[in-house]
DNA sequence: ACCTGAACACCGTTCAAGT
DNA sequence: ACCTGAACACCGTTCAAGT
């Protein structure tokens, strides 16, 4: 409290305080996320947080925001080491998963309550859409003889199953183990790719 | 408040409970709810609830415990009409799918926050395990000759699937009108119906 | 038995003030 | 500019008391 950085951020304290919740939704969960919590743990006042954020859901805006960016990236990456359009969607697929896995708190923010109703946060959006596209160019890919219509059917087939799954696991209503990860989108995801790719061919 | 049934339930206090949070849920949704509105909806002190249910979660169990064998009610219903197993999946997949629509609220409380980490809660696991049957059952009806966990996995592929695309609904993330959900339902889970009647073959 | 009043330690948010 | 103190109207839960 005498160390001035310690409660004074030069407007760092916005990014401060978006790692803070990072870290009280990994240790605590999302039920036990609050505010003051957050500004606590920034070592700033409560009322601080109104300086960068309208209110607790622009905070947790931005949290679910990192969160898409993340899973963007990480499906662009297992989808960049070539193989078959099967591989790719199932390795695409086990990428959505391990990412669940890896940050389920954040998951719960990213897909719970609506945290954009009033179309405000608009780099959200564009980020929710960074991720559907990593989805979208590998069907575009795959099929790109088929209609744009159908394409996009498959996209929501895709994202339902793997997005099913991994909400399922994350709330473990369906148990698995960390090493079983990689043989076991491919055991459930796999009729999912395979009805998908004949539907497109 | 002069009406002495108005505040004094003879003991149906904790349906009066439950039906007054289903009402709190879906006239203003999952975020809203508080244990306090729901108590002065029944026209008790919220203190009354204690008396009836251990906490605030176990009066949110007892709504999801409903909400499952609705669900399962709906499911059952929708695949005794007889037809291919295909055409009875499909109709499966399209009653978990306006379960979630009719009661998106209720449907975000069965899904959302853990309400049974104790183990505390029997009857809810019991109304889960309904719901999944009517599911498993249609698997094995169709499949008799696969070995069991072949039809586990099939079934953990369909669930995730119907219960990805009810969340993205639900959640708005996906738009879909009234009137186009049973043609949806066959454009989007027809591909994985197929893919786990091909796995399954 | 069943319900309530008062209290406790929280919560998100607003207003006016401090550096 | 940026942060804080005090206050408001909530919340879930506990304790002791009322009928």
């Amino acid at each position: 409290l005498s160390d001035r950085r310690a409660n004074y951020h030069h407007g760092d304290l916005a990014r401060a305080l978006v790692d803070a919740s990072l870290e009280l939704l990994a240790l605590e969960g999302p039920e036990a996320f609050t505010l003051r919590a957050a500004a606590k743990r920034a070592g700033v006042n409560h009322r601080a947080v109104y300086r960068h954020f309208q209110d607790k859901r622009a905070l947790l805006a931005k949290v679910a925001e990192g969160g898409y960016r993340m899973l963007a990236a990480d499906m662009d990456r297992a989808t960049s080491t070539g193989g078959t359009s099967r591989d790719r969607l199932l390795a695409l697929a086990e990428a959505y998963l391990r990412f669940a896995r890896r940050e389920p708190a954040r998951f719960i923010v990213m897909f719970g309550r609506r945290l954009n109703e009033d179309g405000r946060e608009q780099a959200l959006e564009e980020a929710i859409r960074e991720a559907l596209r990593v989805l979208a160019r590998e069907l575009d890919a795959m099929s790109s003889a088929q209609t744009e219509p159908r394409r996009r059917d498959a996209g929501i087939t895709l994202w339902a199953s793997v997005h099913g799954l991994s909400a399922l696991v994350v709330a473990r209503r369906v148990p698995l183990a960390d090493r079983h990860v990689h043989a076991y989108v491919r055991t459930v995801m796999g009729p999912v790719v395979d009805g998908i790719m004949r539907a497109l061919a």
